[in-house]
DNA sequence: CTTACGGCCTGGGTGC
DNA sequence: TGCACCCAGGCCGTAA
């Protein structure tokens, strides 16, 4: 579920109060889904909270430990499908599937649900954190025209895979590759490569409308999807395509399909985003 | 370089 | 009511 738009809104919500904030003490649950819990447990309590950061669908906490120490590291999260992390008094009803808890100095308490545990939690020195985050792609919000236009026209994969990679482009998923698309008239099957420069310019402002009006929504919620405080977004009533399979387009009024394209559930008009012809080589 | 697939988990919806 | 089955916003590893 958390996509850009979402962890946008977290990072927001988090960084309202969470920079300057102590660490008092770290409580888990289950922790498959911890790089290494015994890490988390001895080196959080005492840390400072600097700063709150998204890095594609990463959220990143800087910390600074107690004894004013120079180390600096920080705390990685990807809420995965599933994830949740918000902020609430420590006497607030505790959500089935929560397996982390971050007492504060401010009294306060943050958690992390997370259903699948399909998410991550790291905690990392700088050089490991390069090693994780370094591999992305462009920030769909910073790259230039130019940057996005060259990234993808270099590519052979069909657009809707481009999108998704993460280290083509750094936080679309599934949802908003699909409502990008759409906007942009430009089918899921076709190839990068075969992208007129027309086409990836409608593109580069379709990613940039669709994620920037999410996010003004604070995000899509489907099934579990909320902001840190527990509110969920809005966006999902702006759908164009996602899951509106056999709905009619806003905009030709054709009827909505679904296909599966690099292995994901894809919805699509087949009008507005008329499909590439196979040009197969035949023989005779 | 690219695609396909299975796996990691739990829960919700559907159809019998 | 129960139960089998399919599907789900992500991502990794393996094989072809």
């Amino acid at each position: 579920m958390p996509e850009l738009p979402e962890v946008e809104t977290v990072a927001r919500g988090l960084r309202a109060v969470l920079p300057g904030r102590r660490i008092l003490s770290v409580r888990l649950g289950k922790t498959d889904f911890i790089d290494d819990p015994a890490a988390i447990e001895q080196h959080l309590p005492g840390t400072r909270i600097n700063e709150v950061r998204r890095h594609g669908k990463f959220l990143v906490l800087d910390l600074e430990s107690a004894n004013g120490g120079a180390r600096s590291f920080a705390l990685l999260i990807h809420l995965g499908m599933t994830g949740q992390i918000v902020t609430c008094p420590p006497e607030a009803r505790v959500a089935p599937h929560t397996h982390v808890f971050l007492a504060l100095d401010d009294g306060r308490e943050v958690r992390y649900t997370d259903i699948r545990r399909f998410g991550r939690i790291a905690i990392l020195a700088d050089d490991s954190r390069e090693k994780v985050l370094g591999p992305l792609g462009l920030d769909p919000l910073e790259a230039t025209e130019n940057e996005f236009c060259a990234q993808l026209h270099a590519r052979r994969a069909r657009i809707k895979a481009l999108l998704l990679d993460q280290h083509v482009l750094r936080g679309m998923g599934n949802i908003y590759t699909d409502e990008t698309l759409w906007r942009a008239r430009i089918h899921p099957m076709r190839l990068g490569a075969n992208l007129t420069s027309g086409e990836l310019r409608r593109l580069y402002r379709a990613v940039r409308g669709v994620l920037t009006e999410a996010i003004r929504l604070r995000g899509s919620s489907i099934s579990d999807y909320v902001d840190s405080e527990g509110q969920p977004g809005q966006f999902q009533r702006r759908h164009r395509v996602y899951q509106r399979e056999g709905k009619r387009c806003f905009r030709c009024g054709a009827s909505i399909r679904r296909a599966l394209v690099a292995g994901r559930s894809s919805y699509f008009c087949p009008r507005c985003q008329p499909a590439p012809r196979p040009r197969r080589r035949r023989s005779r």
